[in-house]
DNA sequence: CAACGAAATATCGTATACAATTTTTGAGCA
DNA sequence: TGCTCAAAAATTGTATACGATATTTCGTTG
């Protein structure tokens, strides 16, 4: 079970906007599971299935996969159901522009005011990170990295911020399952050290520079090429045979 | 009745994510009546009585609201119901925060890839802004107002930050209801006509530059003391007599 | 045997009914 | 008069039923 102490969840009530009941479970429930890759982009959300799932009717899941749709995880088509959204290779670039602007000035604003006790939380989250990562726990490692960022938007306590930056990480939660190409996933770590030592200095000039950064070698980081130039195309697969 | 040419709903279900139908429609017509400040902040918006409105039932009523909900321009309670939301001194600064970093970047973005049919027709928004002004339609002189910047984003052709820009502008409408304090709202339209030179040359960093001050300059015709700052003390509210 | 098309099935869109909760009302009392 | 509290009314939360649309199946035909 996902530790609720370093889960980004805890906080999603306030960019849902759904009051708290069995919609929001649910919600949050897909959340994490998407966040940690157990359901891949395109996947169909039948809403009897999850209504079977959760134990709940459709009206309650409807409302949640609404709200999933509104932060950008679920897409709906119209007389056609609820899909995990598939961003395409322009909507992961410009997931990625908009976290380059959006986290370094709020890297910056973190500095000026992050606590000892913050400082503490975020480390030990960064702990947690490497543990699901020595465990192989690929989907958990993930989601631990992308919630890490969603926290210094926390420490930033710029509610309007935090509910950008929520939504940008879920989506390059899926820009990453669909265009992913380093292997070493690992590295990440290093950049959220590097962070941590700039708040903890509170300089904000370096917070906000390592943040932008690191942004850029996450983007850096994709598979961005259009589908003709990654070789898929009919001719080049045929002539395979 | 409010030109749907000139009118930012018409790309609306970019952001709502909601599917074609009646749910978008109230949407969109509820939307707009915010914008134009014909629904003021803290009203309540009960299903049936929307419902009655619309001749719809409850069931898509309420989709309609988590919709609005989930942008920002409705709060809902838990088994108290929708209201239009009524934000706080501190979300407006940080709206208006938040506008002050994107809004420029999204500036430059349009300055370098603006086509001539899009001046021409920008150009007309703000004669439309002019004309109900003259008409003294203040509700729609506004509403245009803020339509105007988010045509910007629609020409910088950016989803993500078009979908931000979007939902900034709706509550940004709402801050304006809430702490405007200026009499001048004329004076906007010089901001907009100075944007509008640095696009049609295509200077990417003058129309960043303009824009920023404009935001700016919108921030500081708010009044954002803090209530015990404004003398509505209970105290002084209660010597009056 | 592949292509087409119609019936059958499955899924979504919407209305309505009932349960749970809040708000209002007003009777009783100090 | 003003307060308290319980009953009534109103409103939201949820389940379910039915109609509309999309998808699949399968028999027919060229």
């Amino acid at each position: 079970m996902t530790n609720a102490a370093l889960s980004d969840s805890s906080h999603l009530h306030e960019v849902i906007a759904l009051p708290p009941g069995r919609a929001l479970e649910i919600c949050r429930s897909l959340h994490s599971a998407i966040l940690e890759h157990k359901l891949v982009p395109g996947l169909k959300l039948s809403e009897d299935e999850v209504g079977e799932i959760y134990g709940a009717s459709r009206t309650v899941v409807r409302a949640a996969l609404q709200a999933l749709a509104h932060s950008g995880l679920v897409s709906i088509e119209k007389n056609r159901g609820a899909f995990v959204a598939k961003p395409s290779v322009q909507e992961a670039h410009e997931v990625f522009q908009a976290r380059a602007l959006i986290e370094p000035a709020v890297a910056r604003l973190a500095a000026d005011m992050i606590t000892d006790a913050q400082i503490k939380r975020l480390y030990a989250h960064l702990e947690a990170e490497h543990q699901a990562l020595h465990d192989g726990d690929m989907g958990k490692a993930l989601s631990l990295s992308g919630s890490f960022h969603t926290e210094i938007a926390d420490v930033a306590d710029h509610r309007v911020f935090a509910g950008m930056v929520r939504s940008l990480i879920s989506r390059s939660s899926l820009v990453i399952a669909l265009y992913w190409k380093r292997s070493d996933t690992a590295c990440e770590s290093h950049s959220h050290h590097a962070l941590m030592d700039a708040l903890e200095k509170r300089d904000a000039g370096a917070a906000e520079s390592i943040q932008k950064s690191h942004i850029i070698d996450l983007h850096s980081g994709l598979d961005l090429r259009s589908k003709s130039d990654r070789g898929l195309s009919l001719s080049q697969a045929l002539q395979d045979d």
